[in-house]
DNA sequence: CAGTTTATGTAATGATCGATGCAGAAATCG
DNA sequence: CGATTTCTGCATCGATCATTACATAAACTG
């Protein structure tokens, strides 16, 4: 199975001027209206006159741009990879234990699903939050599947490392804390989209986190660090 | 704001036989038929055309019957909540105490979730998992969000009622703890609808009951009682 | 039986779906 | 300059969308 839309892009990328006449729109700026309208309704309840209208271009335009509905979609997957899904996991890279790293991925997902960066993005996470498999588009589905497995890949490598530089025993059971705390992201999206605050899904990240501590052993103090206001 | 469809039905729940000519389907039937597509495509990508072929009538079949395409969804959320929803938390409400309560809401949604129970039924919970709301569908999405919001009330009146009857201390955190068990819960939809198995949920409810007992004050044994086979 | 009432099947409604044809506009190249 | 290339706006494509007339069928009522 190959995909016919392009994952990373494939013309678009030629830096220098072309030679027909240029884009008179920004391709950046349009794919993140997309972005942002396919994040909140879905792909299946997005249409392409919805899309024209947010982008400010006509439909000619999208469809030379893009390609298709499905490949503004993975374009646009992709530009939220960029822009936010890298975002939420820069603590949990930069942390020095397995432990600060995920307290840090849950505490800075908990602001990020809320929108409590001053944003006026969608709630929610778009990988975790999109359908668009069960809609019918199976490569689509695929796409958003193997992001979000990616998520628990990391976190299982993760907690791996702390096993072999003995920040806890080989008797913890890896896979099994990694999609504990990827479930308990998960649930923070959908409650995120049901309204809950930052505040209320802090206090989520510090109760999984006692339920790390009961499994690979408790540190003093409180469940997670503070952030900064 | 009122509702224009029918949460509960109107007139199709006159018992005895009509006047005109009777229906000649089953109109559960056709309902569970109809919900079972609706919780697997959700709500905007399911076409009139999908559900008239699995539910084996005809469109003036079904708007004579449901109304509308969006009084069909309500049907089938409230024939999801009869059918399924009640069973996921049987357990709960038979508990005598919170923590096992809660220790089997959890271990029941492992199983319900992942189609363990011999069902060809979609993977994860209809009304978790339904985005009708984000959809455009704003009475819809007040329906689920509702529904949903119950969840949540169920949990936190129950640890409430465990506070009253001396089972914690009054130091308990009630609506975090709530919160944090409703959004493993809900988390869990997630990971079923991407594949996990039942085997790993309930290793999560497992974890999770490790975090409830780091808040609560721990028991003896294993965090959540064994199944039966 | 005729009359009423409700359901069904066929076929069609206007609207919207995703996607393009085409002519002109705006750039580079020779 | 003319030739070529690419993009844009307008109009439109056939398909599908949710919904409904309409005629007929099948029950009940009197």
């Amino acid at each position: 199975m190959q995909k016919s839309f392009p994952t990373s892009n494939e013309a678009e990328t030629a830096p220098a001027r072309g030679r027909g006449r240029p884009r008179a729109f920004d391709r950046e700026a349009a794919l993140g209206q997309a972005m942002q309208l396919f994040w909140h309704r879905g792909f299946a309840a997005t249409s392409i006159a919805d899309l024209i209208a947010v982008m400010g271009i006509g439909s000619p335009s999208l469809y030379a741009a893009f390609g298709s509905k499905e490949g503004l979609y993975a374009e646009a997957l992709r530009h939220y990879g960029e822009r936010y899904d890298a975002k939420a996991w820069a603590n949990f890279m930069a942390a020095t234990t397995a432990r600060e790293a995920v307290a840090a991925l849950l505490m800075d997902s908990a602001a990020a699903l809320t929108g409590s960066c001053g944003r006026v993005e969608p709630l929610g996470c778009m990988v975790t939050l999109s359908a668009a498999g069960s809609e019918g588009h199976a490569e689509l589905g695929e796409l958003v599947r193997t992001a979000r497995a990616h998520g628990l890949k990391r976190v299982e490598e993760r907690l791996r490392r702390a096993v072999a530089e003995g920040e806890f025993g080989a008797a913890v059971d890896v896979q099994a804390l990694a999609r504990f705390v990827l479930t308990v992201q998960n649930g923070m999206s959908l409650q995120a989209r049901d309204g809950a605050s930052r505040e209320e899904l802090e206090a989520v990240a510090e109760l999984t986190m006692s339920g790390w501590d009961a499994q690979v052993g408790r540190r003093t103090g409180s469940a997670v660090s503070k952030r900064e206001p």
